[in-house]
DNA sequence: AGCTACACGTGATTC
DNA sequence: TGAATCACGTGTAGC
């Protein structure tokens, strides 16, 4: 224990010198001062990461043995495990998270109903975001106006101050299907979508006053796996 | 970075003396080798460590210039809030997870419709444990038998090799009712509920051959918060 | 004996 | 400047 804090008294010791003939020197003794705070301060901080470590033990089941790096992977199984399962179960109940999040899938084509041969996409679109008056009016009318999509459903859910949306959307044709423009890729129809909604959340946002509460939502407040920079999100997996 | 090397060399050389009457022994070689690769181990271990934290910090939003204390707080904290609200929607959907439990709540106390005055208590109960053939009937038995406990529902459950039972009972007064027994308190009929339960699994567990399979159940496979051993769960909350 | 994991004190760096 | 964090090499104990 002492030994330590000895040894490298003495090496301070030698670089300094016997200044004023006697090895008692202020300026020693206030190294030697310093260097025992730092050990102890160091101690408190391995004590308080120990600490935590400790009750993550505690939370994981058959870690008690473990040494800190399995530890640690477990934790980050774990902590995997539940963050997905909860996004999937937000998924399924369109329960809002507190980050914004725009994901667009396209469902299967459907052949249009009408004379002309032309199909018909679907698109499921989920917006989660901060609620605010005319929040839904607006991004319809982005959508159907801008891309000319058409709503086929709009489930909307809250909690507190944050909304989730998922829009099933069609494409429309226009009555220029007579023209010479082809049908655009799937893609480029979700890719339009995202950047139409992510545009008319910024647009949003930037007006508004709103301040992101930093933490502890009510419920699955789990973050998402992936670091989401606000409405940069790009999901399209079906 | 060598000064520490050539401090620790210096020290050991003085102890091993100058054998052989020259300074380069190969005692001090091996010695020397060791401690390069006891420094090298100890590398390596730090590396493993800090590369599970910062996987760690990119699973968590907003942990990035954290200190290595807070962000394992953080981790605490997240992991506390998935595993209660993973508890909380396994206890809804009665899904089965990969660890033993038995909690046995009291539910209102109910009037008897009989011409007596006594009344009666309703009880549910929750079991979750690997399944087997009769296990319904056992328990039932069990329950009816043994504590004369009527089984009113019994919701069953499983996923895998793992079920999950949620029975609600209500106290029968036996013919009795005339004798000067008085009707027990609420807590004897929970602890007696837990405690017949936790007999009839352990004689099943230990007559059969089954091995509890340690990792990686389907869906919602948070351990508990607390630790606990098998079938020696006690939650009695309402 | 070696190998591994942990605790410790210390230098470097930042604020 | 002190106070705090982190990385580093080392001592030490268990297998």
């Amino acid at each position: 224990m002492d030994f330590m804090g000895f040894r490298g008294g003495a090496g301070l010791y030698q670089s300094v010198g016997r200044r004023n003939g006697h090895v008692g020197g202020v300026a020693e003794v206030r190294a030697a001062l310093a260097l025992k705070s730092h050990s102890e301060a160091e101690r408190r901080r391995r004590e308080r990461i120990n600490s935590h470590l400790s009750t993550l033990r505690r939370l994981i089941p058959n870690t008690s043995k473990m040494e800190k790096a399995a530890l640690l992977a477990e934790v980050i199984s774990q902590l995997r495990q539940l963050q997905t399962a909860a996004a999937e179960v937000r998924r399924r109940w369109n329960v809002p998270s507190d980050i914004d999040e725009i994901t667009v899938e396209e469902g299967e084509r459907v052949e249009s109903s009408g004379s002309s041969s032309s199909t018909v996409r679907s698109i499921k679109a989920t917006i989660c975001c901060d609620d605010r008056p005319d929040l839904l009016a607006d991004l319809k009318k982005a959508l159907e106006s801008i891309l000319r999509l058409k709503t086929v459903s709009a489930e909307i859910s809250t909690v507190g101050c944050r909304i989730r949306f998922v829009f099933i959307l069609v494409t429309t044709r226009t009555s220029t299907t007579t023209s010479q423009e082809q049908e655009p890729a799937a893609g480029v129809i979700t890719r339009s979508v995202q950047q139409t909604l992510k545009c008319a959340l910024a647009r949003i946002s930037s007006s508004s006053s709103h301040r992101r509460r930093q933490n502890q939502p009510d419920f699955f407040s789990a973050r998402n796996p992936r670091r989401i920079s606000p409405l940069e999100s790009s999901s399209s997996s079906s």
